[in-house]
DNA sequence: TAGATTGTTAATCGATTAACAATC
DNA sequence: TAGATTGTTAATCGATTAACAATC
């Protein structure tokens, strides 16, 4: 696999997949760039770029094998086998992730949620027990989780962060609206709700010919 | 303001704004660009630049004065005085935004809050009730909402679109991870969370030295 | 004035698009 | 073979970075 791949094509994979994954379930066998481009509002050359950073996935010609290049895709993102995460933080948006159907479909299953909120700890919330944070490093190393999704206040989430990377968690994805310190091993995805609403309220206002 | 913003300027604002309204909470008046990007993890000529596009709003030799430059990047925004926006669909996804201080801290308010569930409607969430999805076009277009949030399953998203179009929104902030077909003069923008987890679990793997 | 820092013009870098050869 | 469609090389476009003049 080459180096340095471009960020917007690791973010448009995902974007393929889904919709890979939607053509199989209607019986679709064969799909070229084209028309996965019409479905995506993504030129058919975007697509055909972006996938050759890996490989040479289709026939000429023909087009492209839908179940095979889900396949390979998922491969490519890491989610062709199952994977263990964590969730840290059970509030409502923590709630939320605990119960989206989305992560089970690409093979990620919630194998373990905490909370520090003691009247939280214990009750079930996507068929999981809440454990306490107390038994976090324990229960993370032992099962070897990479994995861990961060729903907790923003002033608690540099604190939960540095237990995760003592558990041996080698990847956070961060809702918590601030930039988290990791050592270098460890890689962040921050995620930020209010980016989108306040973009759309500016093209809103662009829109209107402001 | 000019026509042609780059994209990722836009979406580097909130972070701005953000960061701004901290420095201003912790007594803060004067902050520099490279004082700004050492907290964001962006460059202060990048910063510079960005907020060139819409006008002048440092002094030179001295910096920029935090809570002018906070009120001036929100007026950009449109975050500069409250907004009144509906949310669909009150499923777990739909609860926790309900409940998500980001939005208030910024102006936005969710006056009004549908669901098709029978089961959901009449009750109260953060504040709120919720009303029926066939009162939707009458009360959106009475309150003159112009901002949808909309998180419903993702078969329903499309028919819940047209509802809104009718209703006269012309801003939908989707988390239904299907694209929206809207008329022109509405802006849509897509949430995708899945994207965040399965590039989360890309570089994750490459990190590996995959 | 000297030091600091902005705003802007020019150079570089990176991503998208266009053109086309390869091949089913 | 002719038509379709991929994969790739070259050209264009757009965003970031570097350099620097303006000015507090």
């Amino acid at each position: 696999m080459v180096g340095n791949i471009p960020r917007p094509t690791i973010e448009r994979l995902p974007l393929y997949l889904r919709c890979l994954a939607r053509l199989k379930s209607t019986g679709v066998d064969v799909v070229s760039s084209e028309e996965l481009g019409k479905l995506l509002a993504i030129t058919s050359v975007q697509i055909r770029k972006d996938l050759a950073f890996f490989g040479e996935f289709g026939r000429r010609g023909i087009g492209y094998d839908v179940a095979s290049l889900a396949r390979q895709v998922a491969a490519i993102l890491g989610a062709d086998q199952p994977q263990r995460i964590a969730l840290v933080g059970l509030g409502h948006l923590g709630q939320a992730l605990a119960n989206y159907e989305g992560f089970r479909e690409h093979g990620f299953n919630i194998a373990v949620m905490f909370d520090v909120d003691p009247s939280k700890v214990g009750l079930t919330v996507a068929g999981q027990k809440i454990l306490p944070v107390d038994r976090m490093v324990d229960v993370v190393r032992h099962t070897g989780i990479d994995i861990a999704v961060l729903s907790v206040p923003a002033h608690a989430a540099q604190r939960v962060t540095d237990v995760l990377v003592r558990a041996g968690v080698r990847a956070i994805w961060n809702f918590a609206p601030v930039r988290l310190n990791v050592p270098e091993h460890v890689e962040v995805r921050q995620e930020n709700l209010i980016v989108g609403l306040l973009a759309l309220s500016y093209y809103l206002k662009e829109g209107k010919g402001g």
